[in-house]
DNA sequence: TCCATTGTATGATAACTATCATACAATGGC
DNA sequence: GCCATTGTATGATAGTTATCATACAATGGA
């Protein structure tokens, strides 16, 4: 996973470059629920970073429900839930993420395109 | 312009937003070179942030090249505006959104059929 | 039982970010 | 020339971010 990760020096912090850049990661399925993830300590000695920079984003990722910490064991990536096919759910979801596209200028049916992409990837 | 803008509460800096969301107008040529965008004053009351705010993400975008600042007179999107004006990545997108279904137990094609109900309405 | 591993926590410090207030400086229209 | 508009600049303040140093706490394997 590390060398999947790159930092840059563009104005956005360090803890959210990390945090987005292991949530588009699983996302693509390059990390699978139950895999173990490097220590905190692995990915702020490889990425040159704080161990504290590392702890908020990873934090950020378990209450988001993308992480499982286990002290004394590691990281690993959190379990799904169990998919229910519940529309209103979708709906809600749907609309925070157009307002995402939006704001990074991408048009609905482009997301959806890489969407469908996305899961013959 | 103003209503193609949206800040988000994600830990990005604002001025940060601001820069890259203009340079993805440029890029998908939504600003064309030439153009005069909104004054620093009316981003700034629009999106209720501050002038200093504002100002920051025009001088980068000008530094950059993307803008040219014409004092009293407002501010045009550069003559041409360096090639390298960032184009929107749904693929990016898209690994975010689908980390974000997954964790809430909604399956992708729901979200899909929920955006595609989105842009009827 | 030890002990290395790994997550969790605290406190200090410097740098950065956003806001507020205020003012200056150039431009162009009248 | 006057003056509204608009970009430019400064200084203060509060909150956030990154780093450093250090320590504690739970886990599992030897």
């Amino acid at each position: 996973m590390l060398t999947q990760l790159a930092l840059h020096d563009n104005g956005v912090p360090i803890y959210v470059q990390l945090r987005d850049q292991i949530t588009a990661l699983i996302g693509r399925g390059v990390l699978k629920p139950g895999m173990r993830i490097p220590t905190m300590r692995e990915v702020a000695v490889e990425l040159r970073i704080d161990l504290n920079t590392v702890q908020r984003a990873y934090a950020e990722l378990e209450r988001a429900g993308f992480l499982t910490l286990l002290r004394g064991r590691g990281t690993y990536v959190a379990q799904p839930p169990p998919i229910r096919a519940r529309k209103p759910d979708a709906a809600v979801l749907a609309a925070k993420v157009a307002a995402l596209a939006k704001a990074e200028g991408i048009a609905p049916d482009d997301l959806i395109a890489a969407l469908k992409a996305l899961k013959r990837a």
